[in-house]
DNA sequence: CCATTATAGTTCAATGTTGAACCGATAGGT
DNA sequence: ACCTATCGGTTCAACATTGAACTATAATGG
């Protein structure tokens, strides 16, 4: 492939890549109650998925790519609605420890039933295949630019 | 492959995407002149891959899936900028044309140039062919999520 | 034709994000 | 044992985006 030609396919794949990502964060809005962001049912999702007991912010801010701050403003909210607890880490003054409460998880569990069957009719549409294939690609690209933010 | 595990690996799939999108993003805006937001950017490319002449706000709107208001947003601060024109439609008394000056052209070619060599890095890390492939998945992918939109 | 509905663009408050400054705590090197 | 640098967390202004309201114009169809 010629130069030109595999940097214009690239910046096609980029330009896909922000544009499901813009698509897929505002269609996930539209379908979780208007109490809990995307930022929110992203950390609860968290704690299930990787089966977790307490999380520091810090942690969770560089799992979500954010900044410390606005990881405080998200953890801040969840702990309004009651869905995580923030207590200090005894191991550590500086740090917090983060906790999913039962509400949290129930919340977390009634959010996913709701994104669920649009998940579905994608995979329904393209093929699980299609899915497995390309996560190995976008899991190197993602490391990659992970690597590269100085 | 299994329901569970379809879902599982679809939404990591969307995770990865979502936060491909984001790294890309920041790093898009940290390689960028301070004056040229990323949106602003994307807009001048636009003109530029598609060989355009003049576009309309509501079209620009409609392409980067962004909000009319968001693209008046963008559009006053290019002009502002001098990198594009905005001018009444003769045969719509409701909408305008934007139109990218010979300022807007230099401003892209230049950022374009500084954009470039990270993207080259990326393709030397994963390959070119690698892009290729994963392109007609997105493209689906994006397809589905824009006809889904509401 | 006229009434209704849709479309183009602007404005504005609210939201969520960044970057930078800051403070207290910790780790590493000498 | 100190410095010094790094790290964890908060705060705050600046920014980009959304959704909704609004005005003006165009298109549709009885």
């Amino acid at each position: 492939m010629k130069q030109d030609e595999a940097l214009r396919v690239s910046f096609q794949v980029m330009s896909e890549i922000a544009i499901i990502g813009h698509l897929a964060d505002t269609a996930l809005a539209k379908l979780l109650p208007p109490e809990l962001s995307v930022a929110g049912f992203g950390v609860l999702n968290h704690f299930v998925r990787l089966d977790v007991r307490g999380e520091s912010p810090a942690r969770l801010a560089r799992a979500f790519q954010v900044t410390k701050g606005a990881m405080t403003y998200t953890l801040h909210q969840l702990e309004e609605l009651g869905y995580v607890t923030l207590s200090p880490d005894p191991a550590d003054a500086r740090a917090k420890i983060v906790r999913m409460t039962k509400r949290g998880r129930k919340a977390r569990d009634e959010s996913a039933a709701l994104v669920n069957p649009g998940m579905k009719a994608m995979i329904e549409a393209i093929g699980a295949d299609e899915f497995a294939r390309a996560l190995p690609f976008l899991t190197k690209v993602r490391q990659i630019l992970d690597a590269a933010r100085d």
